[in-house]
DNA sequence: GCAGGCTGACTGAGCGATCAGTCAAGTAGA
DNA sequence: TCTACTTGACTGATCGCTCAGTCAGCCTGC
C-alpha cells in the first residue's frame, strides 16, 4: 500500500475525496468494472456514505462528471468570450487552443492520476449508451454548440454541417490524446510522449486547424468521388 | 436438433456465434459489463460453451479483437501495399482512405449493431489498462508502423515524431468517429448523420490530410509559442 | 446553564442478486 | 468405441445497496 496515494488531501471534504475517488477508479476501471467497494477504500471513507452522499453509482458517476466538466466548459466558455468580444475575428488557431487547453490545465491532473478524467471522457464520447449520451447532452452539447457557431463566424466559408463534423473530429482526436496511453511513446521508440501536454498542444492545434480549413475550402467531397469513380490504385 | 432452433446467420458455427455475440454485448456494455451469461444467450448456446472454446472471459475478448482486427489489418495492409508498391509515391489522400475504408467496409458492419467493434476499438485505443494496451500492441501497432513509414515516403519533409503524432491524431479521429453515436445528428439538429460512413468519409479524408501536411510544413510549433510570449488575444 | 429533542454525517453488518468459472454427464458423428 | 462438442447444475466470490444505529453539534424552552 502507497500511504501517500491514499493520504486525504488537507482541507478536502469526504464529499470530494469520494469523488476524487470515484474519478481515478473509474478511470482505471471503466463503470461497471469499478466498485463502490474500491472507490470507498480508496477515500478512506466507509461504503455506506458514498450512498448517503448519492443516490446510486449512476448519480455518483454523473456528479464526478459533471463537477470536472463545469470546471472545464467554465474555463472554455470564458476563453472563447474573450476572443469573440473583440471587433475583428480572432485567429482560428486561437479558438482551438482554448477548446484544448482547459482539458489539461483543469481537467489533466498531474502525476500517476494524469488523463484519468480524459479516459472517462472517452469512453463516455464513444459510446452509444442512453446514459453516456445523455451525460454528453447535459454537460458538453451547450459549449459544443458555441464552438461550432465561432467556427462559422471565423471562417464565413464553412457550412453549418462542415462545421459540426470539424468540431467533432477535432474532438475526436483531442478526446483520444489527452486520455494518457503511452501509446505514442511505443510507436516512436520513445521520441514521443503523451505525457508532455504541450508538446502535443503544438501538434493538435495546427493539424486540426488545417484540417479545418480544408473543409472550409469545400476540397473534400471531390477526392473520394475520385476513388470510387477512377478505381483505386 | 431441430431447423427452427438454428441460430440466425445460417451456416455459423457456435464458435462464430459466440464471437458475434460477444461483440455486440461487449460494445453495448464495456468489458465488465459485458456478462457471460448474455453473451451466452444472444449466441443460443450454454454458458459453458463458452469456457469449452475459451479459457476464460479476457480470452474471448482477445479472440473477438483478434478476428476483426486480422479481417481489417489485412485489408488495410493490401491496400497500402498496391498504393507503396508502384515507383511514384501515391497521393496523401489515397493512403488515409486505405487507412479508414477498410473499418467501414469490414469492421462497421450493418444495422443495429452497426458500429460496436468500433466502440470496442475507441475504448481499447483510450484506455491505459495493461490488457488493452496490449492488445493494442499485438493488433495494431505492426499496421501503425507501416502507415507511419508510408506518411514519411510520401511527405520527405515529415519528420519522424509528427509522422506517428500525425498518425496517431488520425486514428483519434477515425476510432471516435466511426463508434457511430447519434451525436452528429443531436449537435446539428438533424443534418449530420454518422450512419452515413460514406459522408463522413468524404470529411475524415481531407480534414486529416490537410492537417497531416501542417505538420510535415513544420508550421505548428510557433503558434503556441506565440500565444505563451504575446498573450492571448 | 442545561436538559432534551433534532439533524446531518457517518458506520459495520449483511441482504439478495449476479458474477466468472467448474464439473460430471450426455450426445452425435466418425 | 472414441473424440469433439454441448449441457444443466453448481460453487465461492463479489456486486450494489439497505438498514439499524452511533456520534457530534445545534437549536429550543425553561
Amino acid at each position: 500500500m502507497d500511504a501517500a496515494a491514499q493520504q486525504e488531501k488537507p482541507g478536502e471534504s469526504r464529499f470530494d475525496a469520494i469523488l476524487d475517488a470515484a474519478e481515478g477508479v473509474f478511470a482505471a476501471r471503466g463503470y461497471d468494472g469499478a466498485s463502490l467497494r474500491v472507490i470507498a477504500e480508496r477515500a478512506q471513507v466507509a461504503q455506506a456514505l458514498i450512498h448517503y452522499h448519492f443516490k446510486n453509482k449512476a448519480q455518483l458517476f454523473e456528479a464526478m462528471v459533471a463537477r470536472r466538466s463545469a470546471a472545464i466548459n467554465d474555463n472554455r466558455a470564458a476563453r472563447l468570450e474573450a476572443l469573440m468580444a473583440g471587433e475583428a475575428a480572432p485567429a482560428l488557431e486561437a479558438i482551438v487552443d482554448s477548446l484544448f487547453r482547459p482539458t489539461i490545465e483543469v481537467g489533466r491532473g498531474d502525476g500517476d492520476d494524469a488523463g484519468a478524467y480524459a479516459r472517462i471522457l472517452a469512453s463516455v464520447a464513444s459510446s452509444a449508451d442512453a446514459r453516456d449520451q445523455a451525460l454528453a447532452e447535459r454537460y458538453y452539447d451547450p459549449i459544443a454548440r458555441a464552438y461550432i457557431d465561432a467556427l462559422q463566424r471565423v471562417l464565413p466559408g464553412l457550412s453549418r454541417a462542415d462545421a459540426v463534423w470539424a468540431y467533432l473530429f477535432a474532438i475526436g482526436v483531442g478526446v483520444t490524446m489527452m486520455a494518457k496511453t503511452g501509446r505514442p511513446r511505443r510507436l516512436s521508440d520513445g521520441i514521443c510522449d503523451d505525457g508532455n501536454a504541450e508538446e502535443m498542444l503544438a501538434r493538435i492545434v495546427p493539424f486540426v486547424c488545417a484540417g479545418i480549413r480544408a473543409l472550409a475550402q469545400g476540397g473534400g467531397a471531390m477526392w473520394t468521388q475520385d476513388v470510387i469513380l477512377g478505381g483505386k490504385t
